[in-house]
DNA sequence: TTGAAAGCGGTACCAG
DNA sequence: CTGGTACCGCTTTCAA
């Protein structure tokens, strides 16, 4: 790969002069013939700047870091993912999702901070502490993003509270006269970082006694929990999501119990699903802050490190009754 | 932050003795006094390489990148990515998401050229030339994997070929009497990468009429097309996937349509909602390889670029008859 | 067994 | 207006 030395050589100039050239210095006036000379041997050679060599000697990086972890965490919230590194991408940041599956709060800021990121988006996967954000601030890090229901001390707290979701399906199930709810909770692994607060939600609303329902993602599963439904003396379901309460709803219809008169189903996040059986599903719909908004928050935050540190609450949850409550 | 020449001077040692004793080298010799001591001045000072600079001075990086489009691809694809990113992820690599969208395949490729990849791979939203390949090879790719429909000079191609699912369903339709067949074209943007090529795939079924149907993903859009359906003279169906399959049959359904006596609808994907409604969604199975052995070929090309060559299959595609058909 | 020093590719200061 | 050069942090010969 030629280097910045090579178009200098081929266009008979030195390599400052090809740096100023090809970053439209303004600081420095290059006369006309000179820029074309330059701009044209880097063509010639299809020159490519090394962005590593670069970051070096700048001191700084572009990279926002995305741990992930390899969790199906439903539509409404990978689209806002997805939504988000297109923004960041638009302001000119490169995104690096790093698995990190596995790897305890100070593996993972270690690990994260050899990358020298200028910002950290943390979904909440990883535990981290005061001493990690300290770890990843030190190395570079001018915002450090949590989005779990915790804060953690030193970082800017973005908060995407789900118990929230819990609240809403619970108080909506109570407020049309159930007290006894079952709440479904999922027995896929890594869920839990969603499904936990949602029945935490559900246990903090008065008035409510809260039955805890493993089930899986299939139809075995909900034909099994449907199976011994009439035993659980429960007249009302907060099924996690859409998906499980659909799943679910499908099994109580075919082990003949009626939705809403016999047993109320309460999703959540609205998916399009929720409206191919009849009844529709009652659900939580979920307004997530637009990936852009995110996006913009963290660029000022690495510009102007200082001025944002107030709690911002991302999520609004509000209960949407269809027919199957 | 403290960098290798902070350890050394706090160990009493030179910079190169940090050096080797913190990547265990090997080929040197270092009495274990001296290693201890290294080792504790940089767990002291919170030591942390700087990623950049290693592989400067390497001259190769450990970047796989993965350029993406922020289009809803549906469940097996997005977890097959997820799980081919997991997978590169324990085999040491650092997987770059590289937003795309609106690049021509020459900014793409000096774009992508600049983090000095080891590899790329490409899902196709990208169209890359052999010269873009050429450009990435030089840059110090040594794997760029294709996993379009179609094959790129100088480049690995893993092909995944939507077209055979057009092909398996509307042979499957074919089979049962049909030959008036419509097919649902999802309207949003950014899905022709798929819809597309199984369009193209039912149209090449000997003794079928295709014809095209538009349809958004709303149930409004479902609807205006059920609403016309008698007009249409179809007698089957091929939705694109199980979503836009289920949105079409409830309407079809609530038209007063029976189905399948009166439509046959057929799906892809085998999601788990084409068994929510009755009757029971016919569907095309999709077998995805594993993301980990993806990762592990992409692992061989970089390490001996010249072994794999030949062109892999990597899609199959079955028709599975439930009772819609 | 350890240290000195070169150099990876760019950028930006200071001279001229 | 342009060139020389120091330096970013790290690895790796080569010498001692």
């Amino acid at each position: 790969m030629p280097t910045s030395a090579d178009v200098a050589r081929l266009a008979g100039v030195s390599r400052a002069t090809v740096s100023y050239v090809l970053n439209n210095a303004e600081a420095v006036r290059i006369s006309e013939p000179t820029r074309r000379k330059v701009r044209q041997a880097a063509e010639e050679l299809g020159y490519v700047p090394h962005a590593a060599a670069r970051s070096l000697r700048a001191g700084h990086t572009r990279i926002v870091l995305l741990p992930t972890s390899h969790v199906p965490i439903g539509p409404p919230y990978s689209a806002f993912l997805s939504e988000l590194q297109w923004s960041l991408r638009r302001l000119d940041y490169t995104v690096v999702e790093y698995g990190s599956l596995g790897l305890s709060g100070d593996e993972a800021a270690r690990a994260w901070a050899e990358l020298r990121p200028v910002a950290v988006i943390s979904l909440g996967e990883i535990a981290l502490s005061a001493h990690n954000v300290a770890t990843l601030k030190r190395a570079g890090a001018r915002a450090v993003i949590t989005m779990g229901p915790a804060g953690v001390p030193g970082a800017h707290p973005l908060v995407m509270d789900q118990s929230e979701v819990g609240v809403r399906a619970a108080a909506h199930l109570v407020e049309r006269g159930h007290r006894r709810i079952g709440v479904v909770v999922p027995e896929d692994e890594g869920l839990e970082l969603f499904s936990a607060p949602r029945l935490e939600g559900a246990r903090s609303v008065a008035d409510a006694v809260i039955e805890p329902l493993p089930m899986a993602y299939s139809e075995e599963s909900a034909a099994a929990l449907a199976a011994r439904w009439r035993s659980l003396g429960l007249g009302a379901v907060f099924a996690y999501n859409d998906e499980y309460a659909m799943l679910l709803m499908r099994a109580l219809l075919d082990e003949g119990l009626r939705v809403p008169e016999d047993v109320a189903v309460m999703g959540a996040d609205d998916l399009l699903i929720g409206r191919l059986l009849r009844p529709r599903l009652s659900t939580v719909q979920i307004e997530l802050p637009s990936g852009d908004h995110l996006a913009e928050l963290v660029d000022r935050a690495v510009r102007e490190p200082s001025e944002i540190t107030q709690r911002h609450d991302l999520m609004a949850a509000v209960a949407v009754r269809r027919e199957s409550t």
